[in-house]
This record gives structure tokens, C-alpha cells and sequence, in this order.
DNA sequence: AGGATTGATACCCGGCGGGTATCGCCGCGT
DNA sequence: ACGCGGCGATACCCGCCGGGTATCAATCCT
């Protein structure tokens, strides 16, 4: 099977048309429908069910999409890190939500780059829930995730740190003079609704608080008091003057991860990964 | 980049030689040097470094190898689980060693069997450190696993199992008098040398012992006087007559993982999980 | 009933993957 | 020192296949 014969399938997989998929591929429909036909065939197997009206996977479709999405991300991932590995730029590339965990970030940097040998480190910052798919995919060699909020599902990971959480709100607020809230008591704030963070697909659900992509959008917006939010304790070191914390005993604990993929181990990454666990 | 260009590049990769990689590969030598100076070329990356005498990989050569391996095999495994989930066979492939946890697996299928929608589970054994490529290229679909002989590194897990190891002997060995052994004494038993078992690519390492593949090959060879092992001690329900167990308290625990594709829960797949911690 | 939408089919063209023949380079043997 | 042998690169040709346009066929919605 050829990626560009998957690349196809998935196309169409998705989109649940051959005009859209032969639009979005750059290619016209009719060799779209005779790709995926001599993939049926080369493969013996029924993928899609077509109507002229409606597309729909088999089971055996449903597979090949999640499966080939992987294999997909796999080869990318291959042709970046060929490519990155030869062009001398950053030869470790470390992706981690913005605003969080700022200053374990600061103190493994440092303890990394103080050992011999140590390479250019680049420091990625992006959206919550978005570290699996850079690392999946070969944009980043490794991570730093944060149960629960992340999910560490096939890869390789040291623990780095466990805290708890505190609920963050406007300074001035009510609520801060009590030594401790409930999640409960944090989620019925009047006039202070929970943010909505995206979905896998990125589109976020409905509902009365604003949409936020990372920490640091989340921390403007208490500050403006237009929403409020329970987080790992280490937020504090990052916070402004007008934030205020309050501890949430019941809140789940926060586990931060080092990640990678599982067979990667590089030399640069494994200095990497030693110098964080001896943190 | 297409999958034919990374299966001849790591074809070349491996053999470290164009005319030997060609005739692996079933085609001609020109024809192959010209794909991958294609690939490099669409790169802008030199993989490989030709004298008219050697080939060596480059650094970037290195990664690509490296992944390029792991994207092929995910490609592998999207073809034959497609192909598997459309011609209604066995809807689950479960791997395990040999001669190993056969107690624990009867339990597990029988748990699972009698769940409600339970779908035919072809159960295929192999020898030692065979699971993760079975695993990873989809010929299987769930594995057990023994920490710490296997490694499960980039599969989802749940634990089944823990439990001590025990030195098999052949019944009548004077040192099965013994109410326990230590892993230095049973190194050091005259005329019973250790078996050897495979590396990771296959060939064996020198020594005095007889090469074997699987605990059945082992469990037999134990019998026949000819050597002796440390093993979990679920093995003792398998054994024949002929064959004597004494524990070895300072022996690894062994732990039994069911471990499975992170990406892959089916259905099926989940049913057998759930079945397994419940045991 | 008829038009619109959508996937399949028919047919053509150009490029690319594969083949054979041969060259150029280098190490080695006598 | 010269020549031979091994190996990868180059040159050139052919046939297939991927991509394009035009059109058909089936179904749904007025």
C-alpha cells in the first residue's frame, strides 16, 4: 500500500465525498474514484459504500482510517526528522502548553544545557490537547504532558513533578479570603462561568464561558473577570499582580510527564530525559 | 515521501550495499540507485555516503532507517487489520510466548468467551521477544507480556499478574533438595549451563548452552539433562513428571501484561481488556 | 417529470518506474 | 605498474499508470 493511494482513502474517509476529498487532494474526482477502486481491489476489501447520494465507511474502512491516519502520521514524522537531523538546526525540539509549567521548563533547560555534550534545545509553546498530535507526527521530539488533563497513551514517559491545584480568580474577589473551595463551590461561581477548552477536532462546546486555547489566554481572561479556573499550583509563579489563588483540596492531582516517542531514543534525547529525572 | 521509496531505502539502509538490495528487493541495481538519489534529491538530505568500495549511513540516514522501520510497520499493520476486519475471521489475534502464563490465558479466554457479544479469538504463540513486532506491524492484535523479560514500551497495558521465579531442574537433581536457591547458585550448577536465548536480530550469543527459541523448547530440554532455567513460577502447572521447581527469592518478580496498540481500541479489543482485569 | 448533484466510465497523454548496456572509479593481485 | 574485478552511476528505451477532460447513470428534490 502506498501512502499516496492512503492519503486518498483518508481524504475521503473524512470528508464523506469524492468531490470534496478530490478538491482538498488537488486533484480532479474521477482518478480519485478509480484510486480508491484499485485499492478495494488491490486489498479484497469493500471500504465505502456509495450511493450516488451518500458515502459511508465499512467496517473495514472504519479501520483502514484509523489505522492509516497512524501509519500517515508515522511516515511524516520519519521525512521531518530525516530532514531535521541533516539541516542542523535544533536538534531537539520540546513542546509544551503555554504558560504552563514555566518554571520546571526553566530549571530543566538549565540542567540540561549544562551538560557536556548538550545540543540547541527548541522550545515550543502550543494549545492545550495539542501536544500528542506535534509529537505523533515528527514537528516534536518530546513533551511535557500533564495528567489528567493529558493523555500519555503511547508514548515513553518519566514523571516528572506532582502538585495539586488551586482555583484562580480576580484579586479582590469574594471568594479569596477562604482558605480552601470545593470544585463544586468553584463551578457555581455567579458570574464567573468555566472556560470551554476545544474539542480533539477543535471545535468547542457550547455553553456561557469563553473559549480558550492555553494557559496564558486563560489567565488574561480571569484577569478581566470574565471566567475562572482551578489549576496546577505552579501557576502562582506566573502570575500576575491582579490573580489571586485559593487551594481545591478535592481537585484531581496534577502529574507533569517528560514524553517521547516510544522509539526514538536519541542520544540528545536521552541526556534530555536523564537530566529531567534527576531534577 | 511513498512507501516504495522508504522500503528501498532501508532495503539499502540495511544491506549497506546497492546490487545486494536490489536482488532482495526483486529489482535491478540502476533502478534503485536512481530512486534513492530521487529521495535524497526531494529530501535535500544525503542518506547515504558512497565510496565505489562502501556504503555509510549518514546521521540523517540514521533517523530515517530508524523511523522509517516504525512508519513501514504501521503501514504494515493498517493493510493486514483492514484486510482482517473485512474477511470475518477470528476478529482478534492474541499473542503470547510459548509455554507461558497457560493457566492465566485459559482463564482469560474462558472470561472473555463468556461475555456477552464476544467475537472467535485466535490465540498464536511465539517465541521469546517475538510479541512487539507481531504487535506492531498488526499480525496480532493484543499480547501477554513479562516484565521484566519483554519490554512494553509504546503499548497500553493493564497488569494481570505478579509472582516470584523458580529454578527448574530435572527431577532428582540433588539440589532439589534444597527448600531455595539463589540466582548465583543456579549459574554456577556444574554440567547445567544456562540456555541462550536469541537477540533482537535473531542470532544467538556464544556460549556454552543450548540455544532455544521458547519456554515448551526449554521446559524439554530441561527434561532431557541438559540444562536449566529460572522461571515464573505459573510455569510449575505446565510441568511434566520429569521436572522439579525450587523458588529463587532473589529472583526478579515477573509481572504479566495484557498490552495492545495504543491507537487500536476496537470494540472486540476492549471487551477482552475489561475481561482481563477482572480475572 | 426534469434538473441538479454525485460517483463511475471512457479515453487520451505524459511522466515515471523498471529494464539493459555501459561507464568510471577504486582496491587488489601478480 | 598494469590490469582485472567489483560496485555504483549514467544513458537510453519501453510500457504502465496516474492524472486530465468529457460524459454517463443513478438518485433526490422540487
Amino acid at each position: 500500500m502506498e501512502t499516496r493511494e492512503l492519503r486518498y482513502f483518508v481524504a475521503v474517509a473524512q470528508e464523506r465525498h469524492f468531490g470534496r476529498a478530490a478538491q482538498r487532494l488537488g486533484i480532479a474526482q474521477p482518478p480519485l474514484s478509480r484510486a480508491i477502486a484499485q485499492l478495494e481491489r488491490r486489498l479484497g476489501v469493500t471500504l465505502l459504500e456509495r450511493t450516488s447520494r451518500a458515502v459511508t465507511l465499512t467496517e473495514a474502512g472504519a479501520v483502514l482510517l484509523r489505522e492509516g491516519r497512524a501509519a500517515l502520521d508515522a511516515v511524516e514524522a520519519a521525512e521531518r526528522r530525516t530532514r531535521r537531523a541533516a539541516t542542523g538546526g535544533p536538534s531537539l525540539v520540546l513542546v509544551t502548553k503555554a504558560g504552563a509549567s514555566s518554571e520546571l521548563l526553566a530549571k530543566l533547560l538549565d540542567a540540561y544545557a549544562a551538560e557536556p555534550g548538550a545540543v540547541a534545545i527548541d522550545v515550543q509553546l502550543c494549545g492545550v490537547g495539542e501536544q500528542e498530535g506535534l509529537l505523533r507526527d515528527g514537528r516534536a521530539d518530546v513533551a511535557l504532558l500533564h495528567l489528567p488533563y493529558d493523555s500519555a497513551v503511547g508514548f515513553d514517559t518519566e514523571v516528572l513533578h506532582t502538585e495539586g491545584q488551586v482555583a484562580v480568580l480576580p484579586a479582590g474577589h469574594p471568594l479569596t479570603t477562604r482558605p480552601h473551595l470545593t470544585m463544586a463551590e468553584v463551578a457555581a461561581i455567579p458570574d464567573l462561568p468555566m472556560p470551554r477548552w476545544p474539542r480533539r477536532d477543535g471545535s468547542y462546546p457550547d455553553g456561557p464561558g469563553p473559549e480558550v486555547r492555553d494557559n496564558a489566554q486563560l489567565l488574561q481572561l480571569i484577569g478581566l473577570g470574565r471566567t475562572t479556573a482551578v489549576l496546577p499550583e505552579s501557576v502562582r509563579a506566573s502570575l500576575q499582580r491582579d490573580l489571586a489563588t485559593v487551594p481545591v483540596p478535592d481537585a484531581p492531582t496534577v502529574t507533569t510527564l517528560i514524553a517521547w516517542p516510544p522509539h526514538s531514543r536519541s542520544r540528545a534525547l536521552a541526556g534530555l530525559v536523564l537530566a529531567a529525572t534527576r531534577l
